[in-house]
DNA sequence: TTGTATGCGTTATCAG
DNA sequence: CTGATAACGCATACAA
């Protein structure tokens, strides 16, 4: 079935076929049932390669994220694609891994697949330096890049993203204020968000007139799958240092601090509070719950689709969007 | 830069062009290596829609799922996304939710994009009578449709999936040979994997002479992420009936049930034993540990992927890959 | 309001 | 081995 297929059956020609399929007013009501009831019949649609070569646009969004299997990012996926969806935009998925050589080759290679638009799920996509940032610009010489939860300042690339600086400061600092000084810093990425999570900490620290915090900041290697390593590996830094609070960047890793503790028998949160970050389905999954940080996903995806469709219609908009991150209370803090 | 460009700028045909783009090996080297000169030096790739015009294909895969955020979907979105791109294929992602309207349409949609395969993520896409199963029948004709665990029997339609119905016998037949007799059920899907696990339940009780087991079947409606909705439920449950094991269809239902027991001050796995299912990263988040059934998922993954391949490439594969899932018993289990 | 003709960038089928 | 040229299915400027 193509279009010729269907101009010939309603005794029209291709472009009113057209016309119709593309909702031109231009058409005389009865001309427009006939060709739909042909159209409805005949169950036709249009051939999207076709259409694709003359409109150079195929309503699709390229979403890359490093792993679709990660708690955090596989929320921020499912809502992001959620809504591109209910908005008449599919989405073309590929997940990268962390390697920044292959995240490049993923992103040329869905650039080439002609989408509208690009979102770069996590904030590991954005590096330090200048160098490393090069490819995003270059992509967006092309086509609009939509960050969620990461910044970068160059034209055509749009931030959504929560204050992490900001949210994890105020954690500390609550933590701190609570009478808690040795407070461990457990973390696993050296991403933008990463680093800024790590910058509010080390700041409430020292806002709070404490110096030897350095050696309280910990970095884990390993998978976040495997609680019991972290548990492990808390366990071994507890050989060195006594702390009565940890922070961590990650939920995961906060049940693992968790279960250490309940190894080792050390009661939270009266001997030991906690704070976890992404407020996740985890928070809820241990006892006591874990007290963690929101950083409000579904309001950052749902910000990153009106903004996107907003670039898209060639309307001004905001080149970032952030939002505030906030604690909520559980069972393993008492302040 | 289009294919004339190169080829005017190699002093050659657009044919010719096309074959060093197309591997053909019916080019003469030096005049290959002019032409890949030029196209890396403009660094040109070839139009996505007027390749797929003429190929009528991508090299893309339509992988649905009803909501990628569960962990368990998510988990094989991830697995098949990955072997997916590493034989060169991409990955267009839906999320359909559970509607079976929403899912139809999405299907529809998703086949209109010229995929090469589509690929059915979750038991929740199969319906128990022929009139639901209707719309997979139709979209095989055109294109094939692979399922992740679960299990379809119609041409071009290929099942990759784990024995949930003998898994989770099995798993009931331990409990029961441990001396627990009053076993509750909890199960959230009736999804053809829901089915079977449920079956696979009720026949391991009948064949240990058990036959009252009916009330101790009980189904949960909501979220999988309000582990305490789920604990609340269960201790509802537990005003009404007495038992001494709990198995569930979903680890978080059993991480629920731990919660449950854990407010009601019973000691676990002393005076209730608990079986989750899925063996997913839940089960070490909790204390004690959750015993699950692993059903493989990664193999599940990577079979289809092969079985996939297979099918584009013309070869004969096996209709149906049946898996045996295997209780990984932890601490909320004595036997 | 409708129809005609052309372009879009490839691949594939022929000759040469 | 290489080059011309015809599809491929649609959108659209232009003509009627």
């Amino acid at each position: 079935m193509t279009i010729y297929d269907i101009s010939n059956k309603a005794g029209v020609s291709i472009a009113t076929v057209s016309r119709v399929l593309n909702g031109s007013n231009k058409v005389r009501p009865d001309t427009r049932k006939k060709v739909m009831d042909i159209i409805e019949q005949y169950d036709y649609t249009p051939n999207v390669f076709a259409r694709g070569m003359g409109l150079h646009s195929l309503k699709t969004i390229g979403i890359l994220c490093a792993d679709s299997s990660d708690l955090f990012l596989a929320k921020a996926v499912y809502y992001i694609e959620q809504e591109l969806q209910s908005n008449g935009y599919e989405s073309l998925l590929c997940c990268t891994g962390y390697n920044l050589d292959i995240k490049k080759n993923y992103l040329s290679l869905i650039v080439s697949k002609k989408v509208d638009a690009i979102v770069l799920v996590g904030s590991n996509f954005i590096g330090t330096t200048e160098e490393e940032n090069q490819y995003i610009k270059d992509v967006s010489a092309q086509v609009p890049i939509m960050l969620l939860n990461a910044s970068f300042s160059h034209p055509n690339v749009y931030s959504i993203y929560c204050d992490d600086y900001r949210s994890m400061f105020e954690a500390a600092t609550s933590m701190l204020d609570a009478g808690i000084r040795d407070i461990l810093y457990l973390y696993n990425a050296d991403s933008y968000s990463g680093k800024k999570k790590l910058k509010g900490f080390q700041d409430a620290m020292q806002a709070r007139g404490i110096t030897d915090y350095e050696k309280f900041i910990q970095f884990y290697e390993g998978s976040l799958e495997q609680i019991n390593d972290i548990a492990s590996f808390t366990s071994q830094i507890a050989k060195d240092i006594t702390f009565h609070g940890i922070i961590t960047s990650e939920d995961a890793l906060a049940i693992g601090c968790i279960k250490y503790a309940q190894k080792a028998g050390i009661c939270i949160p009266d001997d030991l509070s906690v704070i976890g970050y992404n407020n996740s389905m985890l928070t809820t999954c241990c006892t006591p719950e874990l007290s963690s940080v929101d950083n409000c996903l579904k309001s950052q995806a749902h910000q990153l689709v009106q903004t996107l469709l907003g670039v898209l219609d060639g309307e001004a908009m905001p080149a970032k969007s952030i939002f505030s991150g906030k604690l909520v209370k559980r069972g393993t803090t008492r302040f």
